[in-house]
RNA sequence: GGGAGUAUGGCGGAACUGGUAGACGCGCCGGAUUCAAAAUCCGGUCACUUCGGUGGUGUGGGUUCGAUUCCCUCUACUCCUACCA
C-alpha cells in the first residue's frame, strides 16, 4: 500500500513533543477532580502481545477522554516482575533472573513507547526492585505482628529426580514438567495470611462495586462460599469422643443413617496408626477419583443418634469427605444426597426419606436411585413432621442450642492464602529461625532482605535454601545463631498493593497517606477475566488489611472494573497436522499453501498463541502500519468485552481510514465554498459528536468508531460536493481531530496542527455540542404493526392532523380502502399505527 | 452435577426505556480512472418475487395495536466451577 502520510515520521514527532512538553506527567491539583486510570501490569516476559495492545489501548481511550474532560488523570505503568520465567531462562542462559528481567523490561517499554500510550512514566515501578519488595516485607511483618500471617503445615508438589519443590504449572499430567518424574505430594511448613478473617465482608463489600462486571462478582461470591447450617456433636459410642460434623441440611438429622470421615480427621489419624488394613485403604484411595467410585472403609465403631434414642449409625473412612471443608466430618443422609445414596447403596446402609414432595402422597413416594433434593414437606421426623424444610432448619437448630449439642454455623469454602514459595525469584520473607527455636520477624532498619548475587544460576540456586551463605545469619539481639527464611513470597504478593505504589513510587515509604486519600480508589480498572478470582480478591483484602493495619483509610482498592476480551486469529495447519503461522500462509489459485508449496487447511478461531502459531506479533503491525492503525483496528468492530478476531482485511481497513483521513485534511487545504446554507449538515456532525460522548462513557468504543467513520463519510462528500461553508468545514475539522484524539492521538494532533500551530489537541477541552431541536421528523405509518410508508411531518402537527394527512396519502389510502379502522395509535416522533 | 453468558445478512457487529431490523466496517458485484494492475473514487448488496408485494433476528409458543427487545419451552455453543455436605 502506498501512502504519502508518513506514520513513522508522524508518530515519533508527537510522541517525542508529548514527552518533552512533559504532558502526561500528573501531580495533585485539589483543585480538580482526579481519575486513576489503570491497566493490569504486564509480565516482563520478552515483548508485548495482542493483548497487551489491546488492553493497554482501552485504557488510553479512557485516560485521554477523561484528560480532555478536564480530569486530573493518573495513568501509570510498571512491571510485575518476580516470577518462574526468569528462573527458567536464566538456567538455559545462565544469567541472573535479574538481568533477564530487567532487559525485557528495557525492550517492552520501548515498544509501549511506540503505541503512544498517554503513561506518567516517571511513575514506573518494577516489582523486582529491592526499593519496591522493602516495603512488602514490611507490611509482612506488620501483618504477622497483628496475627494475620502464620506458619502451617501445608502440601507441595515435590518432584523427587528434580529434588525441587514444582509450582501447579510446572506439574503437567501429574509429572515434573522437567524431569518427568511422577510428582509427590510433600508436606511443608509454610506461611499463610489469614485472608479466611475478611471472608464476611469481602463477600457483603461485592454488592457496593456498581461498575464492576457482574459476572466477577458472582464468581468471587460462589469462591468465597458462604453457607448457612449447623455444627452438630455425636458422641462415639466406645470412647465418649465426640464427632464434630457440619451440615446444611440439619433438618434431614432423622435421616441420618452413618458418619462418614476424611482420611486426614483426627480420629482417622489416631486410628490408622495401629490398623494396617486401614493405612492400606487410605494408600488405595490416592489413586481413584472419588466423582467415580465411592469407597469407604467400616472402622466397627459407632455413635448414637442425637434424637433418637438407642440408634446406632455406623463410621466410616470415606474418599469422598473432603478435609479442607467443614470439619472433615459428615453425617450420612442417603434420602437427601446423591453422593450419600450412591455409598448408602454401596454399602447396604438404612435409606429412611425424611423430606416428600409436596403434592404426592406419603404411600406413593419412595427413594430408588435418585435422592430428593428438592423443597417439601418432613415426614418421619418426630417434632418436625409436616413442616417445610426451612422451618424445620430453625426448629432443629433451637433443639440441637438447647441440648447444647451443637450450634447454627455459618460456613466458607474461602481458604487462607499460602503464600510460601520455595523458589528463587521472589521477594524474600523477612523472617529468621534462631538455634534456639525462636521464629523473628527481621528488624525493620535490617530491610530489605535482599535477594543474593548468584553466579553461573543453576538448579541448586534455583531455591534460596541452598544458598548457604545467604541463608546463614546470626541474631542481631543475641548474636546467636539463625538461618533465613528461604521461601519467597507468591507473586500476587506484588500485584496485591502495587496501584497504591504508584502514588508516588520513589518515596522511601511505601506510600504516603494523602496520596492515597487524594487517588485511591482506581476509577477505572481494566484486565483480563483470568484475573476475576485470585488477583482481584487478593488486591480486595489487602486493602482492608492495610486499612486494618491503619496505612489509611479504605475499603475497596478499585472503583471501576472493565474485563476485556481475548485477541483470536485463525488458526492453519498443514497435511500433517502441524501448526502453520500466519505469515507463512499464502492463498494462490483458491487454495491456502505455505511457504514451501505445500497445502495448509484452517482450523479453529483461538486465542493467539505460541503453541498454535496464531501469533500476530505488535511489532511488526507497529513498524508497518503504525500506531494509530493497530489502535484503531482494536477499538474497530469488536465490543471491548468481547473476543476480537484479528484479521488481515482488518486491520488493512484500518490503514485505509487512517489515510483517507488524512488525505480529506490534506484535500482539504485550499478548500473554497460559496456561501451555503450547511446548519442541518452541521447539526448532524453535532449530534455525531454527543454519541461518540456517550459511547465512550459506556466503554462501546466499536460504536464511537462506527459513528467516526459516519463522521468522515460527511466530511468526505461535503468537500466533493462543496455542500459545507468555508468556515463550517474548518470547524468540523477541528471537531474531528479532537473526537479523533483518545482513539488515534497521532494523526489527530497532526490534523490539529494544520488549524491551530500554537496549541496541542491534547490539550483541548472535550466538546459537549448544543443540538437544535429538529421540528421535522420522519414518521413511520403502520397498518396493523406493519411499515407501509415513511413521510416527513411538522413537529407542531396535533395527532388529528396526522391521521388526516396519514389518511390522504395515497400509498395508505390503496391499503385501507373497504377496510374499518379499529384503533389509531400516535408516537409523536415514531410511528402511527392504524389497526384495520 | 452447579453457576453465568451468548445466538441478528457471506463475516465482525448496530437497533436508547417494546415503535422504520441490518447503522458502521469487511467481503462480494457493477462502474470510473489506468496501456494494464495496485491504490483511489462512485453506485449496489437480507431472501424470495408475477415488481403489486411476501417472508425474515437459533426452535416452538405466549403477552401486545406492534416483540431482536418482555414471559415460558426446547436446541446449540462459550466460559467459570466442581464430591463444598
Amino acid at each position: 500500500m502506498s501512502s504519502r502520510y508518513n506514520h513513522k515520521e508522524v508518530e515519533k514527532k508527537w510522541q517525542t513533543v508529548w514527552s518533552d512538553k512533559k504532558i502526561f506527567q500528573t501531580e495533585i491539583d485539589q483543585n480538580k477532580e482526579k481519575f486513576y486510570v489503570l491497566e493490569m501490569f504486564p509480565y516482563p516476559s520478552g515483548k508485548i502481545h495482542m493483548g497487551h495492545v489491546r488492553n493497554y489501548t482501552l485504557g488510553d481511550v479512557v485516560a485521554r477522554y477523561k484528560r480532555m474532560k478536564g480530569y486530573n488523570v493518573l495513568h501509570p505503568m510498571g512491571w510485575d516482575a518476580f516470577g518462574l520465567p526468569a528462573e527458567n531462562a536464566a538456567l538455559t542462559e545462565k544469567k541472573h533472573p535479574e538481568s533477564w528481567t530487567y532487559q525485557n523490561i528495557k525492550t517492552m517499554k520501548n515498544q509501549l513507547l511506540k503505541m503512544g500510550l498517554s503513561l506518567d512514566w516517571t511513575r514506573e515501578i518494577a516489582t523486582c526492585h529491592p526499593d519496591y519488595y522493602k516495603h512488602e516485607q514490611k507490611f509482612f511483618i506488620d501483618m504477622f505482628k497483628a496475627g494475620l500471617a502464620y506458619k502451617k503445615e501445608a502440601e507441595v508438589n515435590w518432584d523427587p529426580i528434580d529434588k525441587t519443590v514444582l509450582a501447579n504449572e510446572q506439574v503437567i499430567d501429574g509429572r515434573g514438567w522437567r524431569s518427568g518424574a511422577v510428582v509427590e505430594k510433600k508436606k511443608l511448613s509454610q506461611w499463610f495470611l489469614k485472608i479466611s478473617k475478611y471472608s464476611d465482608e469481602l463477600l457483603r463489600d461485592l454488592e457496593k462495586l456498581n461498575n464492576w462486571p457482574n459476572k466477577v462478582k458472582i464468581m468471587q461470591s460462589n469462591w468465597i462460599g458462604k453457607s448457612t447450617g449447623a455444627e452438630i456433636d455425636f458422641k462415639v459410642l466406645e470412647n465418649n469422643k465426640k464427632i464434630k460434623v457440619f451440615t446444611t441440611r440439619p433438618d434431614t438429622i432423622f435421616g441420618a443413617t452413618f458418619i462418614a470421615l476424611s482420611s486426614e480427621h483426627e480420629l482417622v489419624v489416631e486410628i490408622s496408626k495401629k490398623n494396617i488394613e486401614l493405612q492400606k485403604f487410605i494408600k488405595s484411595c490416592e489413586r481413584l477419583n472419588p466423582e467415580k467410585t465411592k469407597k469407604g472403609f467400616n472402622i466397627n465403631l459407632f455413635v448414637d443418634h442425637p434424637f433418637i434414642r438407642g440408634k446406632k449409625l455406623p463410621i466410616f473412612v470415606a474418599n469422598f469427605v473432603l478435609k479442607e471443608y467443614g470439619l472433615g466430618a459428615i453425617f450420612g443422609c442417603p434420602a437427601h444426597d446423591q453422593r450419600d445414596l450412591d455409598f448408602a447403596r454401596q454399602y447396604n446402609l438404612e435409606v429412611i426419606p425424611v423430606v416428600k414432595p409436596n403434592n404426592v402422597n406419603l404411600n406413593s413416594f419412595n427413594i430408588n436411585d435418585e435422592a430428593f433434593t428438592d423443597e417439601g414437606i418432613l415426614i418421619n421426623s418426630e417434632f418436625l413432621n409436616g413442616l417445610n424444610i426451612n422451618d424445620a432448619k430453625n426448629k432443629i437448630i433451637d433443639e440441637i442450642e438447647n441440648k447444647k449439642i451443637g450450634k447454627k454455623k455459618v460456613n466458607f469454602k474461602l481458604r487462607d492464602w499460602g503464600i510460601s514459595r520455595q523458589r528463587f525469584w521472589g521477594c524474600p520473607i523477612p523472617i529468621i529461625y534462631r538455634e534456639d527455636g525462636e521464629i523473628l520477624t527481621v528488624e525493620e532498619v535490617d530491610l530489605p532482605i535482599k535477594l543474593p548475587e548468584v553466579e553461573n544460576f543453576s538448579e541448586s540456586s534455583s531455591a534460596l535454601s541452598n544458598i548457604s551463605s545467604w541463608k546463614e545469619t546470626v541474631c542481631p539481639k543475641t548474636g546467636m545463631k539463625a538461618y533465613r527464611e528461604t521461601d519467597t513470597f507468591d507473586t500476587f504478593f506484588e500485584s496485591s498493593w502495587y496501584y497504591f505504589r504508584y502514588c508516588n513510587s520513589r518515596l522511601d515509604k511505601p506510600f504516603e497517606k494523602k496520596d492515597i486519600e487524594y487517588w485511591l480508589p482506581v476509577d477505572q480498572y481494566i484486565g483480563g477475566i483470568e484475573h476475576a478470582i485470585l488477583h482481584l480478591l487478593y488486591s480486595r483484602f489487602f486493602t482492608k488489611a492495610l486499612r486494618d493495619l491503619n496505612y489509611f483509610n479504605l475499603n475497596e482498592p478499585f472503583k471501576g472494573l472493565f474485563t476485556q476480551g481475548m485477541v483470536t486469529h485463525l488458526t492453519y495447519f498443514n497435511k500433517k497436522g502441524e501448526w502453520v503461522e500466519p505469515k507463512d500462509v499464502e492463498k494462490i489459485d483458491g487454495q491456502l499453501k505455505d511457504i514451501n508449496g505445500y497445502d495448509v487447511e484452517t482450523g479453529k478461531i483461538e486465542k493467539m498463541s505460541k503453541s498454535k502459531k496464531n501469533v500476530v506479533d505488535p511489532n511488526d503491525i507497529i513498524n508497518s502500519y503504525g500506531a494509530d492503525t493497530a489502535r484503531w483496528f482494536m477499538l474497530s468492530d469488536s465490543p471491548p468485552e468481547r473476543d476480537l478476531q484479528w484479521t488481515e482485511t482488518g486491520i488493512s481497513a484500518s490503514f485505509k481510514f487512517i489515510n483517507k483521513v488524512y488525505e480529506l485534511v490534506d484535500r482539504s487545504k485550499n478548500y473554497k465554498s460559496a456561501s451555503v446554507e450547511d446548519f442541518d449538515i452541521l447539526d448532524n456532525l453535532k449530534s455525531i459528536i454527543n454519541e461518540v460522548s456517550e459511547n465512550i462513557e459506556s466503554f462501546q468504543f466499536n460504536k464511537s468508531v462506527a459513528k467516526i467513520y459516519e463522521f468522515v463519510n460527511i466530511l468526505s462528500n461535503s468537500l466533493s460536493e462543496k455542500k459545507m461553508s468555508e468556515k463550517g468545514f474548518k470547524w468540523s475539522l477541528g471537531k474531528l481531530s479532537v473526537i479523533l484524539h483518545p482513539f488515534i492521538p497521532h494523526i489527530s494532533e497532526e490534523i490539529w496542527s494544520n488549524i491551530d500551530n500554537s496549541t496541542l489537541c491534547i490539550n483541548q477541552s472535550w466538546p459537549v455540542e448544543e443540538v437544535k431541536k429538529k421540528t421535522k421528523f420522519k414518521l413511520a405509518i403502520q397498518i396493523n404493526g406493519k411499515t407501509k410508508e415513511i413521510i416527513e411531518i411538522d413537529d407542531s402537527l396535533s395527532k388529528q392532523m396526522v391521521l388526516e394527512l396519514v389518511k390522504n396519502n395515497d400509498k395508505i389510502k390503496k391499503n385501507i380502502s373497504g377496510k374499518n379502522i379499529i384503533r389509531e395509535i400516535y408516537v409523536p416522533g415514531k410511528i402511527i399505527n392504524l389497526v384495520v
